[in-house]
Formats: structure tokens, sequence, C-alpha cells
DNA sequence: ACGGGATATTTGCAAACGCATTTAAATCTG
DNA sequence: CAGATTTAAATGCGTTTGCAAATATCCCGT
């Protein structure tokens, strides 16, 4: 029989059963159904995520953001340069060590934010219909394990 | 109450119970886990999509296989071009369409993939682990429910 | 059979990406 | 407490990416 956990090979397995195959297939589209709108607003993913994890948890260090947002520091470096000069971040040194800066969303950045948000949630209803609730439910929890399996940093 | 369907913002969710901020960061790890091995091999993510979905079906026309890659086709145009000089796939004119190209991964281009595959199941494993197959099989579930939801192609 | 529009793939190009390195500051060690 | 090591962020730089345009071919309606 086929034991999942050691799978012998992809075509065994078929794509349309593989995991990672079907989440990467997803979030393509989820990503680029959100582009169009990004556009518009002068945002590319790292920009947004930094944004969309702002306005969650805003004051954050670099080095968080990085994580949170799952962009590369020097990429998210660039992106935070051209929030700030466009008014929808800003950068503050932090207070306990002179190397560190955090990051905080201003009104204008949420404003932005809150323009793409419901593009975001329109593509998230479309993943999900006729998906019902305590089922939705499942599906983030075991997204809950599986984060806090592979998850390096304590964050 | 907090209707998920038309979720009012991203605060009032919370980053970790939004399914596409979880896939996208589990995603982003998964994929990241595997750069080393493929640099290794020469590889970038598209070439080694291409490779993985031609491992399972080959001799598709481009256009199918950008769908099933998730790689926007100029893109696979140019990995294709490095796949086709290292040996790994080969183009051939589809007969029925002479605009179109079929193509087919090589023995080598095999072995390089089966180089690969460990390490995918590894990070497969190491995303699923402690997570029982029934959850496992209810969570590809919802997947493919999702995949049906967004697919645009017939594919 | 012919012209207009659609489709498959490739190429031009500018922006974005991520690795490796640098700079600056904190922390550890003897 | 000096020197070595680690850590935070920024920058240099070559590669990759993806949109738009170009090219070639097919298909549809007349």
């Amino acid at each position: 029989m086929n034991d999942l956990t050691r799978p012998s090979s992809l075509g065994e397995i078929g794509l349309m059963n593989y995991a990672p195959y079907l989440m990467n297939r997803i979030m393509g589209r989820y990503n680029t159904s959100l582009r169009e709108e990004m556009v518009g607003l002068g945002l590319t993913t790292p920009k947004m995520r930094a944004l969309a994890v702002l306005s969650v948890n805003d004051g954050l260090l670099i080095r968080e953001l990085a994580i949170y947002a799952i962009v590369d520091p020097s990429t998210l470096s660039r992106a935070l340069d051209q929030l700030g000069e466009g008014g929808l971040i800003r950068r503050e040194a932090d207070a306990a060590d002179s190397r560190a800066t955090r990051v905080f969303i201003t009104d204008a950045g949420r404003v932005v934010f809150e323009t793409l948000w419901p593009r975001m949630a329109e593509a998230h209803a479309r993943i999900f219909k006729g998906i019902p609730e305590d089922e939705r439910r499942a599906f983030v929890g075991t997204l809950q394990k599986m984060l806090t399996n592979i998850r390096k940093h304590e964050i």
C-alpha cells in the first residue's frame, strides 16, 4: 500500500494529490489575482505584505517584519525605502538597540491597505466558496499545525 | 458574530487565522528548503517545476506546461531553453499545430529530478509531521475543492 | 479561398529579487 | 575591558521575472 508519510514517487502520488503542488498553485492564483489592484496602488508583493503585516502588528523590527511578511531582508529593506518615499510607512530607531529599526504604518499606509483589502477578501471568498464552515476551520487548524512544524523562528 | 465568508478586516481575523497568509508562509519555507539542492543541480524554481510536471505528465504543450507548472509562459520559454541546453528536456514540434511545441523530459532530466525528489519528500514529511492520516486526506480534499473553485483553465 | 481575429511561443526590456558583502553596534570571552 | 564574534540593516551586483510587443500559424465567417 501507499504510505503517504514517505511517498515513493511523485508519479505514484499524482500532482493533484500532492499538497505542496496544490498549495503553490492556489497561492499562485491568489497572488496574481491581487496583482492588478496592487499595480494600481504602486505596490509589489513585498510592499503589500509589509503593509498587511503592519496593519495588524505595527512597530515591528525590520528583522521581525521580514519573517512575518515572508520577504528576504534585503528585498524588504528596499521595499521599505519605497513605502517610506510614498509616506506609507516610517522607520524609527529602536530605543533599546541602536542597530535595529522599527517600522510603523502611517495613516496613508492604512488607507492604501484598506483599499486593497476588499480584493483580498474577494479572492479569499472565491477560494473557499462552497466549503462549509467546519471544513474551513479544520483546514486552517491543519495549516497552523504545519506552520508550527516548520517554524524556525520564535515568531 | 464573525462571518468568515466576508471577513471584515485582517486585524479582526488575525494573520494566524488567515489561510492565504498561512499558505504563503508554509510554501515559502517549503520552496526555500529546496533551493540549496536546486542550486547544486543548476535549477531555478521554474525549471524544477517544469521537470516535476514533465516527470508525471510528459509531452505536454508549452502552454499546458505553463499552467501546470504555475509559471509565466515567457519565463517558462527561457527556462526550457536552459533545460534544453543542459539536455534535461527536448522540444518537439506538435504534429497537428505547427505553432505549438511539445516538451519531453529526457533520461538525464529524470535523473536530475529523481535526485531532487528525496528533498521534496523530506520537506513534505516535515510539514505533515504529527498530522494523522485522515486529517491529511481531509486537507488535500479541501485543497482540491479550492483548486476547482479558482481554476480558469480546463486543466 | 480570404481577411480579421485568436492562439502559441519567443524576445525586448525595465523592474524586482536574493545572495554575498559591508557597516555599525551589541554581546560574549578570557 | 579589549578583541573577537554575532546580529541588524543596507547596499553592490548579476540573475530572474513578467509584462508588452513581435512573430508565426491557425480558425472562423463570409
